[in-house]
DNA sequence: CTGCAATAGTTCAGCCGTACAACAAAACGC
DNA sequence: GCGTTTTGTTGTACGGCTGAACTATTGCAG
């Protein structure tokens, strides 16, 4: 809360007076990411060499981090060289937590990480939440999600914030979800039906976010690029924006549509009522149907048929493929970013789909001749929304460090 | 150049050290903008209470912008009210100005702008750049530039850098044109044929740039919102996406290419080798032949068939319209931004375009319901890229004050 | 084993930029 | 004409970073 109450609309924040103490916040910040983003345990003076500050600085704002439970030390290992040991840096491993929190068609979830990424604490309960009931449903998340929180700070963590995960429009500047079909919610502010609280009673911050997009953030604890594009194959088929490692939100956070772009004109009726939306040739439904399975059959079972070479299931992959390489060309003509990672269901049926796709978008990019495009499969494997939400929470942490310490 | 030494390949500055200058600069910037960008000239005072410094900091700071001509005092007038007169404050003119260039097919142009957005400068050379030789067109607009960077200079203005426009795809990051289909050049970096300088031999920084780019940038000047999609009818179709007053440029910079978003995959072949492109119904010749008109007829004959209710004309923009309704759908729906701004060929016939395209949307973009969208003609005239490209070179003044005073 | 070089981390004076408060300047109004 | 009001300036205090000196702890050469 405090983190983006005096951001823009994109995230980005509002320039406003700097006084000394927004040196400290900055520089804090500097090092806190300098820690936090280092592939070896830096030293005090490996971060003061990386960020540019003196070791005398980097010191005190160390100092601080230390006593505020966002970074610790380790014992000074004896280097192979001359000089005094350094003392190794790392994020601070179960003192602040962030929490995840999802509802979707089929399950409810819960994942708490630490700074060091470690799963801390992981809840899902399965269901059918097709037209759910909202009060209901965001009522027993609340349940569990207590249920979690109360866990965690009994082991003396300190979770600082949520974020929830939904299958539909969120408008980003308030957190209203404006409508998510597959659970039949619409114009709703889920913070009114789900306040979490600390044991203590105070109100833990809650922000609330499009499935995809979090879900794509979980993939920035792997090796992926700066700047990449989301794709998540589910009932619906929905997209994100990844720019230097942040959520690219457009206007008010409802981007990424892909599922309704054209695909053919002239192709069947949509759910949104237009004519050949991609979901018609890739959303979960059109391919179990394309390949002669019920619509909603598990994934597993056309794996299966993949893996046994059918002819129908084939075919249904083929014509997904082309038509998702079709949108993806658009999206990457018209936003710029070359890198395509496939989520959901499609990093599953990724080997299934990456030929066609690449050879679509070769096809149709016009900067393909000037850029490496690259489709890959996504990496943060199930239910990756809850790990980027949480992620996300302490990517904010650290993105702010002052508010903390 | 020393603008833009630091930043990452989206234009977003790189966390560095925060010193005690860096404080300086920040609030620097911040004083400047609230000058330049306030609608009536601000006192010291005014600029205080809307940055939140202090009115002693505030005068150090501006008496530091008006050394280095940025912002200039008026005379001072008494207000109807008690109290001293304030010293009204406005960004200074004829001072510090900023050169906008452009090649395209059928001219050359340099236009130079100051602070106060006036224009003290503009020459265009007409002429016909189809599959011309890039060194002798480059080396033309040198000429041409040269003298009138001599002339303002000659007047006392300081030229602070420059911004060519050109009609193709272009790397942001080295600045490399990789190709411009129109001109019929490839593979080249414009700043090795056309090396600017002062009259005193100091080089002048020199950026490159897509022409459409630029020209949504031209859009800033008058009343339009902070974010917006612009989309250039000409030859080719262009675009570009302004996020906060910025140029979003995704990876590398080459994105906006609406031009070959998929209406059809059974439309008409494109020029890229693709099928169904937009380029191949809202193209300038694909219009012109759906109104059976010559290919290069100009857009003025259209207009005055359209203005006379011409079948042809009408069921030609009809098409185009439906055509462009389509693809910017796509563009909303992935973007999230629902302002579209038509520009070039597009502005000026708007009238013809505008309902259909309006309804196109309304259908197709998903979040129709949520939000309002809005398509409007472009107000910047004129072969806008060179105003956007002055502009921007300006901006970039404001946004590092310290540089220049 | 001893002393020296090398590296890590700490201490302290100095500097810089902003805040705060008092003050000077220039209007209005009764 | 004098108090009031608002603008802009002046001087002091304070906070945060730098730079240099200093301490701590290692490796290595002799």
């Amino acid at each position: 809360m405090p983190a983006t109450s005096t951001t823009s609309p994109t995230g980005r924040p509002a320039p406003s007076a700097s006084r000394q103490h927004t040196l400290r916040e900055r520089n804090l910040r500097l090092v806190a990411a300098a820690v936090v983003e280092a592939t070896v345990p830096p030293s005090r003076a490996d971060v003061a060499a990386a960020t540019g500050l003196t070791r005398a600085t980097v010191s005190t704002l160390v100092d601080r981090l230390v006593a505020g439970g966002l970074v610790a030390e380790l014992p000074p290992v004896a280097a192979q060289r001359a000089g005094r040991p350094a003392v190794p840096l790392v994020p601070a491993r179960r003192t602040v937590v962030g929490v995840g929190l999802e509802v979707n068609v089929d399950y409810l979830g819960v994942r708490v990480l630490d700074l060091a990424g470690d799963v801390v604490a992981d809840r899902v309960e399965r269901g059918s939440f097709h037209d759910s009931d909202p009060g209901h449903v965001l009522g027993r998340l609340r349940e569990i999600a207590h249920g979690v929180v109360s866990d965690v700070e009994g082991a003396g963590m300190r979770a600082v914030g949520a974020r929830l995960a939904l299958p539909g429009l969120v408008d980003s500047h308030d957190g209203r979800l404006e409508v998510a079909p597959n659970l039949g919610w619409s114009s709703l502010d889920p913070r009114d039906l789900l306040d979490l609280r600390a044991t203590d009673g105070t109100p833990l911050a809650l922000e609330v976010a499009n499935e995809a997009k979090l879900a794509a953030l979980a993939e920035l604890a792997g090796d992926v690029p700066s700047s990449f594009l989301y794709v998540s194959g589910d009932v619906g088929v929905g997209a994100a924006i990844v720019v230097d490692r942040q959520l690219f939100l457009g206007d008010r956070g409802w981007n990424g549509e892909i599922g309704h772009v054209v695909v053919d004109p002239a192709g069947p009726r949509c759910t949104c009522g237009a004519l050949g939306c991609l979901e018609q040739y890739a959303g979960k439904e059109a391919v179990m149907r394309a390949a002669h399975l019920p619509d909603d059959a598990p994934l597993a079972e056309l794996v299966e048929l993949l893996l046994g070479h059918d002819g129908g299931a084939n075919g249904a992959a083929r014509r997904a493929a082309r038509a998702l390489g079709s949108a993806l060309a658009d999206f990457i003509n018209l936003v710029g970013v070359p890198t395509v990672v496939l989520g959901g269901a499609f990093a599953t049926l990724e080997p299934w789909l990456r030929d066609d796709v690449v050879a679509t978008l070769g096809e149709r990019v016009l900067a393909a001749p000037f850029v490496e495009l690259d489709v890959r499969a996504a990496q943060a494997g199930e239910r990756a929304a809850l790990t980027g939400g949480a992620r996300e929470v302490l990517r904010s942490v650290v993105a702010d460090p002052a508010a903390w310490v």
